[in-house]
DNA sequence: GCCGTTTTCGGCCCGACTGTTTTCAGTCG
């Protein structure tokens, strides 16, 4: 099976190549954002392509893209890459991810000294060798260095719950500082992506505020990237690069614009006001013709320029928001005061570290209205997973607890093991006596794709199961999902009536944004659950709001929005 | 290479910081 990530990355290498070899800046541009498009789609395209459908009618994917996706599928390798790589060695490319080092200086290396690999550049700086090349000095020597050091660390993206650490702790320090009005998380982080690459605050302060120096002096420092006027970068000691720029109070909304991006959307955005004659910047929107400056101040003023309603962050990936903007589309997206309720948490029981009634309370504290206790079953050895006597015994406990504490329904359930054939981990009979029944899959990972999906769906059939938990198993820069044919899954999940899951656990967050935009294209309905194992932890429902959210979910699309009768009934 | 309620040809976002460039190219956001 082909996958979606080995296609992209030939485009990409095409990209870097072309690069490279100083090739039509514009043609390149058209292999990276097929690269991008193809790496975030939720269906593979070799599925597409064997339902026939016409690759032509993805944006940014044409005749040519489509004729070599079909080639690469066919014979596994792309003729014209082959062709590339014999005029440029392949360990160039792994040269551009260094920072600081474009396609023009690997070039010149190569052709200069014969760098063809990181290790050769390494010896090269030391010796003191790049100096003779035109263009290159003392610094730039030193600076490769540098880089490399950091490339061998290999420090690549965070988790967005890193970032929320990284950002309160620099919006501390930052917002201290006299002469800042305003401070605001941009980049992935404010469109809340799963991992950002680094973290880009945005500050709005006074002419003569030393805002600048007192972020380059912060304590976590490790190295100054870059540092100017409007913006500096830093290098945290954890190795998280972080971008301030700054700006004054009248650029505020178009600043916000283009620092919370992404780049495609804001390549987009501006194509589009030049249509219009117009000029978009991250210091206002300008009048084209004579560069009148005509608004900026606040976000919804550069969306309203350019003839749209203000299109949440977390949509802000040109995946077809403009459009749905235009058409008055957009949708609804649900808040995290539409949640009422919480189904996933383990307790004492098996793996959590609260006890059912810390759990109910915590539950209350957050305003829910109902939550379901879901501890493991016996097969899920690690943590103590019940057999059914235990769990017997344990629904008795919910029960008891249930009647000790008023204002929130407590509801007896489980999270099962589906077992490696599809089976569940526990008997039917004490299935039945759960109000809410997980079924999830926490072992033999490693099954082919069509073992994997028959194992699932299998699971799905069980009248029992309310939810698939988890549903693609995988752990955020941790671990791949398994292979799995998730529209497969979505559809039998509709055809049962099985709730899809997005579990809000920021280690996890699965369904991931762009499969849950297909499951609820397909009218599949969801539930977002913490995955809970302590009381805190319940309050790591904000992050499934925002992967929903990302993934164009309105709060209809949500069981755990709805009361708890209604929540009830939506089981099937 | 992709795209099109102005186009099937001729465009394709816009600006900051760095270094060795004496006037701006390269890289990055
Ligand atoms: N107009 C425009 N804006 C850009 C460009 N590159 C970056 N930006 C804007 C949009 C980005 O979201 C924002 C921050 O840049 P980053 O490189 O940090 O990207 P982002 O945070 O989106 O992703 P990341 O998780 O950091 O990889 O700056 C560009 O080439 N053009
Ligand atoms: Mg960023
Ligand atoms: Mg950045
Ligand atoms: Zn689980």
């Amino acid at each position: 099976m082909l996958e979606n990530k080995s296609i992209a990355d030939i485009f990409t290498e095409i990209a870097d190549i072309l690069d490279i070899q100083g090739e039509n800046p514009f043609r390149i541009r058209s292999y990276r954002n097929a690269a991008r498009t193809i790496g975030d789609m939720s269906e593979s395209l070799q599925d597409l392509v064997k339902t026939g459908r016409n690759l032509e009618e993805i944006p940014g994917i044409g005749k040519s893209i489509h004729e070599k996706i079909l080639e690469i599928m066919k014979t596994g390798k792309c003729q014209s890459l082959e062709e590339l790589k014999k005029k440029t060695p392949p360990g160039l490319t792994e040269l551009l991810r260094l920072e600081g080092l474009g396609p023009k200086k690997v070039k010149l290396l190569y052709d200069g000294l014969g760098v063809d690999s990181v290790d050769r550049l390494e010896k090269a700086a030391q010796a003191g060798r790049l100096k003779d090349l035109s263009g290159m000095g003392e610094k730039t020597e030193e600076k490769i260095l540098k880089s490399i050091e950091q490339f061998r660390a290999g420090i690549g993206r965070f988790k967005l719950s890193t970032g929320f650490t990284y950002a309160e702790a620099l919006g501390r320090y930052l917002g201290d500082v006299p002469g800042v009005k305003r401070l605001d998380p941009a980049g992935s982080f404010r469109r809340r992506r799963e991992t950002i690459g680094d973290l880009d605050i945005l500050a709005i302060c006074t002419k003569t505020s030393k805002v600048m120096e007192r972020f380059v002096a912060y304590g976590e420092v490790k190295d100054v990237i870059s540092k100017g006027e409007t913006k500096s970068s830093i290098r945290l000691r954890n190795g998280l690069q972080v971008d301030l720029r700054v700006l004054d109070e009248e650029s505020y909304g178009a600043a916000l614009h283009y620092f919370t991006g992404s780049k495609a959307h804001n390549v987009a955005i501006r194509e589009r006001a030049k249509e219009m004659g117009l000029k978009v910047s991250e210091y206002g929107v300008f009048r084209a013709r004579d560069e009148k400056r005509l608004t900026g101040a606040r976000e919804e003023d550069v969306f309203q320029a350019v003839g749209l309603p203000i299109i949440p962050p977390e949509l802000r990936e040109d995946r077809g928001e403009i459009a749905a903007a235009e058409e008055g589309r957009l949708p609804r997206l649900i808040e995290p005061a539409d949640i009422r309720g919480d189904l996933q948490m383990h307790t004492v029981a098996t793996d959590g570290k609260s006890s059912i009634a810390e759990m109910a309370q915590k539950a209350k504290e957050l305003g829910y209205s109902y939550l379901a206790i879901t501890d493991h079953s016996q097969a899920v050895r690690v943590a103590g997973g019940l057999n059914e006597k235990a769990l017997a015994k344990h629904l008795k406990e919910v029960e008891k607890v249930s009647g000790q504490i008023s204002g929130i329904r407590i509801l007896k359930g489980v999270e099962v093991d589906i077992l490696g054939d599809g089976t569940l981990d526990l008997k039917d009979d004490i299935l039945k006596e759960c109000e809410v029944v997980l079924g999830s899959v926490h072992s033999r990972f490693n099954m082919e794709e069509g073992e994997m999906t028959k194992r699932i769906i299998r699971a799905i059939k069980n009248p029992c199961v309310h939810i698939l938990a988890h549903p693609t198993g995988r752990l955020i820069l941790e671990r791949e999902p398994y292979k799995v044919n998730l529209k497969e899954v979505v559809q039998a999940a509709l055809d049962y009536g099985v709730v899809l899951e997005i579990n809000a656990y920021p280690d996890r967050l699965d369904l991931r944004d762009v499969d849950a935009r297909m499951a609820r294209d397909m009218g599949a309905k969801l539930a977002i659950s913490t995955d809970a194992h302590s009381r805190q932890q319940l309050e790591l429902m904000k992050f499934g709001v925002f992967t929903a959210r990302r993934g164009w979910i309105e709060a209809k699309d949500v069981i755990n929005t709805y009361p708890l009768d209604q929540m009830l009934n939506s089981l099937r």
